[in-house]
DNA sequence: CTCAATCCGTGATGCAGGTCACACCTGACG
DNA sequence: CGTCAGGTGTGACCTGCATCACGGATTGAG
């Protein structure tokens, strides 16, 4: 990992916790899904805010959650395990968003584990309150209905980056388009994308082997494309992950 | 295809249409989203029921469905498409089945295509129509968020079906599978799943090639798990099916 | 300071399945 | 009845990537 002079070199474990500058509004246009509950009075009274560990399994997989979480800062991951132990990370959820909703609705069991992969803060309201709290607004049901909405169109998105892409790099390739495009930090040099995950964690979300991943991002730097510093990545030629893309 | 004697040879042609004789609650237990609009009542006065022959497209990936449609006798295919014209099918939406519903909630373009692969009966609402009425009822949210979650459950279980399977052999195994379970016809040969799919269309929905569903179900067949009769498939060793997904 | 754990880089190998290229069959239709 | 289109069966080939098997670098714990 070849730094250039002049850059910073940033540890590790300070990138685990990167993610817990944002402001969760900061770029006003994108509609989170907990922006949804903000009508929601009587919200704040109910809530209890909490800070947990990067690695703390909020509700698992086959498990009915406790109740609803509200994703303030920090990331999670989701993710489904076949019983082989093999696991896919269907999406890396951010400030703003809402876990458990659909298991609080249903009196089902969660389909995917959320795992935190940074510190998180997170509001918590258990089932019960969060039911009758809806219960006494009940046009707040529309705000639910479009904050599952979201989540139905962000899992099919990452479905068709996966089985409509015929190479490893080009769902690599599509993944940090969308990065840049939602989180990225647009700089002189290039995008930045604050990633911080492994190569192992970035395979599961693509749904490939941690070697490919390794190599793939290997060959992006070498010709030119990508740079990587301790977590960080930056995207120095978006035309050329495009290229991958299109065809 | 060797028709062994005494068995009945069935016509495709006739087996379109099989699915058009379906009673949509024949099976009470299983919970369709358009349940959940049962209770709308107005629904009835406004809703224009008509028939769709075999191919017709409700709405495609990327235009704003007209408004929300009701699947009543028959099936339809949602899918997306690559550019390349890759297309990947999300799932088969049979009687019961509720389309274009987040698109009704969130002013979006659909994110996949729903196209008949039977004659079909469907009952259409505008849009506008479709969210007065909600307007007017408001706890029907409530019953609207619920299919929301189905559909996302589906979608989830799908993405798993496709994802975590490292075969062929076994996302096959898994549909076969899943249609058994949910509307297969226990016989005494058997467990009978009127699919009337080509190979093609199969391929499809796991992802895979023309052909080797084409191998995989000849395997199948000279195996004695599978027999098939002209669009219906018979599952006469369910044991072998559940081995391959195992491990 | 040592030891263990985790992550990253890289080569060698093998194979599942995509792709191409046909041949065959059946039903549809003029 | 000939022709045509769409669906199915099958062989040959070739490649992307999973897998195995390392070695080296960092980090954190005791």
């Amino acid at each position: 990992m070849h730094t250039t002079p002049g850059e910073v070199h940033v540890h590790k474990t300070m990138l685990r916790e990167i993610a817990f500058d944002y402001e969760y509004d900061s770029n006003g246009s994108a509609k989170k899904p907990s922006s949804f509950l903000k009508d929601l009075r009587g919200l704040e009274s109910i809530k209890t805010s909490s800070i947990y560990p990067r690695g703390a399994v909020l509700f698992a997989e086959g498990q009915r959650p406790r109740g609803v979480y509200i994703l303030c800062e920090g990331r999670a991951k989701i993710s489904v395990a076949s019983a082989e132990g093999k696991t896919l990370v269907l999406k890396i959820a951010g400030p703003g968003d809402v876990l458990g909703l659909n298991s609080a609705l249903t009196e089902n069991a969660a389909l995917a584990t959320a795992e935190t992969i940074d510190r998180c803060r997170i509001d918590f309201v258990s089932r019960e309150d969060f039911v009758s709290l809806l219960e006494g607004d009940r046009k707040s049901y529309l705000d639910i209905a479009r904050a599952l909405s979201q989540e139905l169109s962000g899992l099919m998105d990452h479905t068709r980056l996966l089985l409509l892409s015929d190479s490893a790099a080009e769902k690599l390739a599509k993944l940090l388009l969308n990065w840049s495009d939602v989180e990225g930090k647009r700089t002189p040099q290039g995008t930045q994308i604050v990633c911080g995950l492994t190569h192992a964690e970035l395979a599961q979300l693509i749904c490939t082997s941690r070697e490919t991943v390794t190599r793939i991002l290997g060959d992006f730097q070498r010709a030119g494309t990508l740079v990587l510093t301790g977590g960080v990545i930056t995207v120095r030629n978006r035309r050329a992950l495009e290229l991958l893309v299109r065809n």
